[in-house]
DNA sequence: GCAGGTTATGTCAGCTACTGACATTCGGCA
DNA sequence: TGCCGAATGTCAGTAGCTGACATAACCTGC
């Protein structure tokens, strides 16, 4: 098992055959790390939650823990994951018409919202995430782990920029540009969000979001005075 | 001793007295420990090198060690404190006529250039650095905590625009997302260099630099094609 | 429904990063 | 010279993480 950054255990190939026992239990196990984790993290903070009480709280051992998750940081940040997922989906679905720019713009807002009005997943993994971001920027080993993770983000933002718009990003700067403006832009967002001044939930984030994109023309035209 | 970040140990307040044996000392074992330190990782790697092996390099406990240093990573990134110390130090520099976006390309490519060719400072620790940027992108721990950095670096340049536009960065988002906007096409152009068909030595950073430059307009305006 | 291979799990032993407490030594200074 | 404070060393301990091997659980074909 364990491949690079499952969200989910790996289920053997192609889904042909129904999940099986085993695969369930996987799914299991790994679901209950990360609820004991999160929970865990969030009553006594990240530094002082040990690998074995998470293990021991869901019974298994300390060694399955790790071959489930490469580290501790990974446990913490996998309630992200589906975010992100539905993020790239929603991306690759938003009409040719739009900029890339209003692409983006456009596929996290929705993002945001939809998994806001949460039907689309699990009831509660929204505002796991949430809680866990504000977590994050005190928390700097794992904010450390999580800035990791957005660049390889951005790996896929690339590819799929430069899908959408027929281009071969290596020798077009523009998608691998765009991409990094758009993630150091969300950052600054969250940042802000995080902060704490903003209106809290999926809302309060799509605010603040928007309007860092609103600032970003401004930002780079000529003279600010 | 041990500030949060320090360049170099502590002096005791305002350079009144010459430094004197005690910190002389100080700032010799530091350097030293930095010295060994990078010699290991380009040597043998980031992770096969112990804490161990740094310490007793340089003839002293590894207690000593992380006196100095709060943990492995921060040796490692310690060499590119130099570089962005200066950077800093361009950008507070550049007249007032130049739109922010123009004073920071400005103070990055200055910031290369001169310390390229470098008098300024220690005859290799530019070439340190640049050995260090290559090995960072693998290595996923070093990088993380590199990224963190940066983001920190970022709140700097933010307050450094700020005071510059005289403006309330808490009320403008323009410093914040135009430092956003400049960090990550630092790093996107960092990885690109790293990558390696570019040329080396800060001349080829720079010229990788100034493309990713170039292509921040286009790739934010409206479509591609 | 059972044999036999595959796969997850547990156990154990070990390494390394990091930390607190206390003893010792060394530089600064009267 | 002798005292004070700062830097270092020593030691013991915690916690993250890994390899090796044994055991137990599922799955597959008969």
């Amino acid at each position: 098992m364990a491949a690079r950054t499952p969200r989910t255990t790996d289920t053997p190939e192609g889904s042909a055959h129904p999940p099986g026992l085993r695969e369930r239990k996987k799914q299991q196990t790994r679901d209950a790390l990360v609820q004991a984790a999160h929970k865990l993290f969030l009553r006594q903070g990240f530094a002082r939650t040990t690998v074995d009480e998470i293990a021991s709280a869901v019974d298994v051992s300390q060694r399955t823990f790790f071959r489930y998750f490469a580290n501790k940081d990974e446990v913490a940040l996998a309630v992200m994951a589906v975010a992100e997922d539905y993020f790239i989906e929603c991306l690759r679905n938003r009409p040719a018409e739009e900029t890339p720019l209003q692409a983006l713009r456009a596929s996290i807002v929705k993002a945001w919202l939809d998994l806001g009005s949460a039907e689309t997943t699990s009831p509660d993994s929204i505002h796991s995430a949430l809680e866990l971001m504000r977590m994050l920027e005190e928390t700097p080993p794992l904010l450390a782990a999580h800035l990791r993770r957005v660049t390889e983000q951005e790996r896929l933002v690339v590819q799929v920029l430069a899908e959408r718009e027929g281009l071969d990003p290596t020798e077009d700067l523009r998608p691998a540009v765009l991409a990094a403006v758009f993630a150091s832009l969300l950052r600054s967002a969250h940042m802000s969000w995080s902060a704490g001044q903003q209106p809290p939930g999926p809302e309060g984030m799509v605010a603040v979001i928007e309007r860092y994109f609103d600032n970003l023309a401004p930002a780079l035209a000529g003279h600010w005075r």
